[in-house]
Formats: structure tokens, sequence, C-alpha cells
DNA sequence: TAGATTGTTAATCGATTAACAATC
DNA sequence: TAGATTGTTAATCGATTAACAATC
């Protein structure tokens, strides 16, 4: 089923796309507390977005409203999950098992919701042969011959800085059709591959302008 | 030191914020490696910005090239850093010591950056006395006076998200100025704090939604 | 000097918001 | 029906880009 917004043409903006998860993220409490209808204004006021926005962001996809009434929680909760492709399921791989790559491979956000770490590598002899979450740290070396044998929808790369750009490449030439991308590191990758970034370092660093920010206008009156 | 673009009036708009330190990661690099001058057309080539781009987000807070030059990688580097703060050291705490609070505090990307971890705190007896980083975890319970005794710059959240808003009711109370926000909620706090958010399963959500929209693209030609 | 590249202005593009007819 | 709220259009706002005079 091909998803209305989507003919349009154009793609969706990176605006939307970013907002789509928090509204999930949402709705899925509303849907856990046992609410049954919310309207854009209520979204936008726990949310911190305008309405207008809310409602602007989902007509890309379709109309799933109704006048005088607002949205069934539950109805937008399964709309939003199939915009988003979470009725699917993901096989990820994880290279970097150092804490970070640990970290990610036990965080139970996302295991419930189709997403599964299926093979694990890391470049450390210690490493190499340790279960994590039910999987063997295999060598990297034994990546090119699994990407061969395996698809892979997501690869997780948490490598230091230093290696991640030739795991990328190396990832590029399979049919590997994303990277989440833990290294801070900016990756050249073909067109095809998609790379969703988590900088921590830059993250930190965006904050802490904004708090150098903050003091000077309270610095100012 | 007041940095010129600050005295406009405006606060500088996210976009560039957050443009800021790809351009510290990337001049450091540079500067690793030893090389003098950039321009700011090589600078986008590298990074997938356009040149105008990176010129304009600059001239927010000075003039730092030169005409028919270019930019002196180790000045401008220097510029950026102290822009973004980095010069200032900064207290940090972390609450929450699972897996995830536990790479971020061993975490060596921003360790050499004048980022610490002064006090660590988790709700866990089994945790609560064990050392990480070389810092003792405290229960939670400790943290209220903690913080009137102590100034916090940043406190990294990374608890279940069920507790977070509770924490950061009582950041809010506190002169605790930034929230590094790792748990899956919205957190609302007043005014003067300043909230960055690092949504793991938000960024895969945005990934995966596009992943399928690349799929469309390639099955319809 | 000639070539290169800046910082900035004006033009363009895109995203957000306000407003409202449609209608539940 | 009267009140509420949608989906969408037009207006606004802001961010990006192209172009260029200034000048190293």
């Amino acid at each position: 089923m091909t998803v209305k917004g989507r003919e349009k043409g154009g793609a969706v903006p990176q605006g939307v796309v970013g907002r789509l998860p928090i509204y999930f993220r949402y709705l899925s409490e509303l849907e856990h507390q046992g609410i049954e209808r919310i309207s854009s204004a209520q979204l936008g006021k726990a949310l911190d977005f305008t309405a207008a926005q809310i409602r602007s962001d989902l007509s890309y996809f379709g109309s799933f409203g109704q006048q005088g009434y607002g949205y069934n929680v539950q109805d937008l909760l399964k709309q939003v999950r199939l915009i988003l492709g979470l009725n699917k399921n993901y096989s990820m791989i994880l290279i970097g098992a150092g804490n970070l790559g640990k970290a990610i491979a036990c965080y139970s956000g996302f295991k419930m919701q189709g997403f599964e770490i299926n093979a694990i590598f890391d470049i450390d002899p210690h490493l190499v042969g340790n279960f994590l979450e039910g999987t063997t740290i295999q060598h990297v070396d034994k990546l090119e011959d699994y990407l061969k044998e395996n698809h892979v929808d997501v690869a997780i790369l948490a490598t230091p800085k230093n290696a991640s750009q030739s795991m990328a490449d190396l990832l590029g030439k399979s049919d590997v059709e994303s990277i989440w991308n833990f290294s801070p590191a900016h990756l050249t990758v073909p067109d095809n591959v998609i790379v969703e970034n988590i900088h921590l370092t830059d993250s930190l660093y965006g904050l802490v302008f904004r708090l150098n920010e903050n003091r000077e206008i309270r610095k100012q009156g």
C-alpha cells in the first residue's frame, strides 16, 4: 500500500521527518494512558509545536482527523506507525562493540519495534567470541563475507573516528541500505546509502553554545 | 570578551548552531593533518554544504578570512572554539548509570575539551557505591542536596522514560543551566533551562522512514 | 598585476503560521 | 443546531543561495 503523500512527487521535508517520531512517541504514551481522542491544539501544546504545523505535517500523508472531533489516538498512532514503516522488520548489524556499541545493543527502546541486531563485529581480539545480547561478537575481518551472504537494512557504526570511513566504504560496496553513524566523522557514501548521524560531541557543543548565549542574555538584562 | 555576532541582537539560528560543531570537528582534523589554509569552497565540498552557507554562518561572528586566500585553519579553529565556548570548563553530573549512562561517562570525545562529570547518581542499590570513571555512584536521593551545594552546568539525563520528567522537575528547581537528555521523553522545564535531546529511537525511526522513501523511489524508477 | 576568494546584499527558495470554508 | 476542529490556502517569515564589489 502506497501512502498518499508519497505520490505527490517531492520528498518529505526533513523537518517533517524529524517530527513524525515525536508524534509517534507521544501518541504511544497517550494510547498507553487510555486516552481516546486528541486535537492538534492539544498535541501542539504538549509537544511545543503549533497546531497548524501538526495538521500540515500530517496532511502530507492523508486526512486522519475529523472536524469538530480531532484525532482518534489509536487510529492516528496506527497511521503514523505505518507512515514511518514500523510495521516491517529491519535487519541490523553492529560494527564496534565498545562501550557505546554495547549500550546500543542493549538499548531496549527499539527491540519491540521490529529491529533486530543479527551480527556484531569488532576488531579487538579480546571482544571477539564474547556474547552480547545473545549474539557472538565476530572479528571485523568476517564483515565482508557476511555482507555478501546477508541482507542488511541498517548498519550501526560505533567505531572510533579513524576506522569509520573505511567501514563506510566497505558498507557502501555492499547492498546495505543505510548507516546509523555514531562515530564523530562525516561519512562519504554512495548516493543510494542513507546516513543518519548521532554526533554526541556535536550535540554537547551545540548545547554549550546556547548555554553561553543564555548567560550573555541574562547578563545584559 | 564578547563575540561580535552576539551583539547584533537576535539569537543565532538553530541551523547555524548545528553546523558550528561540524566545522569545529573538521577544522580539528585539518589542523591535525597539518593543513594550513582552506577556502569556503573546499570546506563546503568536504562537508556537503555550499560555500556561501559557510561564509554566511561564520559572518554571524566576525570576519575570519582573507580575500584571495581563504581561511587559516589554525586561526579559524581557534575562533570557532571560542565561539562555541570550548575555552571554558563545564561541570557535569550524570543521572542514570545504566548501559547508556556508562557509555556516556566513558565516552572519550569530550573529556579533553573541558567537560568533567563530577557526580553520578542512580536509583539501583546494586550500582550505588560502585566506581565509574573514577567517580562513586551515589543514590539519587542525594541529588537534591548535591544540587544545593554544587553548581552544575550540564546535567546528563540517562534515566528510563518514566523517571525523566520528575528528574527534570528536580533539576528545574535548582540552578542547573542545561539538560542533555538521552531519555525518550519530551521534558517540560523552566524557560531558563536549556534542553538538548538525543533521542535514539527518533533518530532510528527517521532513518527508517527515509529508507522506505528510498525504496519507493527506486521501485518507481 | 592577475587570480582568487572573502563578506555581504539582493533574490530565491522553502517552511511555518494565520485564517477560514468545510463539516463532523 | 451550535460549537469545535479539521485540511488547506494564502500570507508571512526565515533560511539558503547566487552574485558581486572589495581586496588580499
